[in-house]
RNA sequence: GGACAGGUGGCCGAGUGGUUAAAGGCAGCAGACUGUAAAUCUGCCCGCGCAAGCGUACGCUGGUUCGAAUCCAGCCCUGUCCA
């Protein structure tokens, strides 16, 4: 198992962020002897990244931590055609601006996870758009186009999964893996990148990249994936009710974000406190071993440590005490959601709306009918009761047992 | 360009003139049990309304009919095969 010489295979492999690599040997000695550059790609297609992304991320930091330098790259000239990849819905196109605007956005994460700068092994993020839309179709032909047969396209999992199902495949779609593979070609040239990494449905495409960068340029590049993460349910990671769990603020306040960590299921905790946070391996293992209720304890240093990763130490520990106090002490904590009461007062059920707990006030409706409204602990059964608070008073709104929220009078 | 098969609620998938706001499953939410976990059981699951009810909805646009997701026409999109 820990066969390996350098710093880098060493933390992504005890950490279990290796699912496939392409010559982990060499990898391996490359690591140990000199500054590798490696990359990942990310979508601009959302002003935020959410946590699917959050293991690729991570990797990145690892990639840092070890001394080596990550490269982020931003998917803005693939984003530029609009992602195919989804039915109907994300053909919309985005325009250049749109695209920029969730890079900045993208960015932001980054900063707090990787350090930038011009250094050796200071982090940079570029964006795909640049070599691009710079290239010409019979060129890239050319140039690229002996490179693959169809054939073998043809033999892709993603391909493959399409045709099988008698799904649509366009030949946009078909192209996507042309130019991926021509990123990592472009990044070797630009930057010495040796390295790319991504989840494991990206498999097929970092070793078309590989094989491109051999044939074109001679040299030996080197692909690693990391495993699908699932929860321990089976579901892919990060979809909630109200949609992803985002990285960015504006998108998830940090107290969702918190929540969503404390609440991982229990046999996830280990494996996601290796993952996302920098907490040592031995302390890892310890907690992971507490059993019954005790795991709690492990689930809240995820949530707080995570949370410390990517909203910082303050955010972090702002919603830990909200929670504390919400859940413990039958308080109300500063990171709840608010909604301002009108001094005419206000339905409970626009209430709970306008705390976003529902999506209609037919839905809270039901909600009340089903004892799952509460205020300030007392289940309300009127669906008609009126809220009415003095101006500064607040009131503490729950659905159900985890939803909470002030309300405020005007 | 032609033949055939399709396009249904977040997803999958029934439904071929009224009893259909549309079976069933998944996902989700809530209640009970718990530990802000899992599993299990129960309820809910388009919007507005206290309610009767009203409004929207089965690719798009028209039409037939007292009445259409269901029939007709044109269009758009997808797949399979043919050219």
């Amino acid at each position: 198992m820990s066969s390996y010489h350098s710093d880098l295979m060493r933390v992504l492999e005890g950490r279990g962020y290796i699912h496939q690599t392409t010559d982990a040997g060499a990898l391996d000695a490359l690591a140990a002897k000199q500054v590798v550059p490696g990359y990942i790609g990310f979508d601009a297609t959302a002003p935020s990244l959410h946590i699917g992304s959050l293991v690729q991320i991570m990797m990145l930091r690892r990639l840092q931590q070890t001394g080596h330098k990550p490269i982020v790259v931003m998917g803005g000239g693939t984003t530029k055609i609009g992602d195919p990849s989804g039915k109907d819905e994300s053909r919309k196109m985005l325009t250049a601006a749109d695209i920029d605007a969730n890079i900045a956005g993208i960015r932001t994460v980054f900063e707090r996870l990787l350090t930038f700068g011009d250094g050796p092994t200071d982090a940079v993020m570029v964006n795909n758009d640049e070599w691009l839309s710079e290239l010409g179709y019979i060129k890239l032909l050319r140039d690229v186009g002996p490179h693959f047969t169809v054939n073998r396209m043809l033999t892709f999992d993603s391909v493959k999964l399409r045709l099988d199902r008698e799904q649509p495949l366009t030949f946009l779609e078909f192209n996507y893996m042309i130019l991926q593979a021509y990123d990592f070609v472009e990044l070797a040239r630009r930057y010495d990148c040796r390295l790319q990494m991504g989840g494991s449905d990206q498999w097929g495409n970092i070793v078309n990249g590989m094989e491109l960068g051999r044939r074109m340029e001679s040299r030996e590049l080197f692909g690693l994936t990391t495993p699908l993460l699932t929860t321990a349910d089976g579901a892919k990671m990060g979809k909630t009710a109200s949609g992803a769990v985002w990285l960015n603020e504006e998108q998830l306040p940090a107290y969702d974000f918190w929540q969503y960590w404390r609440n991982v299921d229990d046999r996830d905790a280990g494996r996601f406190l290796r993952l996302f946070t920098d907490l040592p391996l031995d302390e890892i293992s310890r907690l992971e071993a507490l059993e019954g209720s005790e795991i709690n304890a492990a689930k809240e240093l995820l949530a707080n440590e995570v949370t410390a990763l990517v909203r910082g130490r303050e955010a972090a520990e702002a919603a830990a005490q909200t929670a504390a106090q919400t859940f413990a002490g039958g308080g109300m904590g500063d990171d709840l959601p608010e909604a301002t009461v009108p001094p005419e007062g206000m339905p409970i059920v626009a209430a709970c709306t306008a705390l976003g707990f529902t999506a209609s006030n037919g839905e809270a409706k039901r909600k009340v009918a089903e004892g799952a409204v509460k205020l300030d602990d007392e289940q309300v059964s009127d669906p008609r009761h009126q809220v009415t608070l003095g101006s500064g008073e607040t009131a503490r709104l729950s659905l159900g047992k985890k939803r909470h929220g002030i309300l405020r009078g005007a």
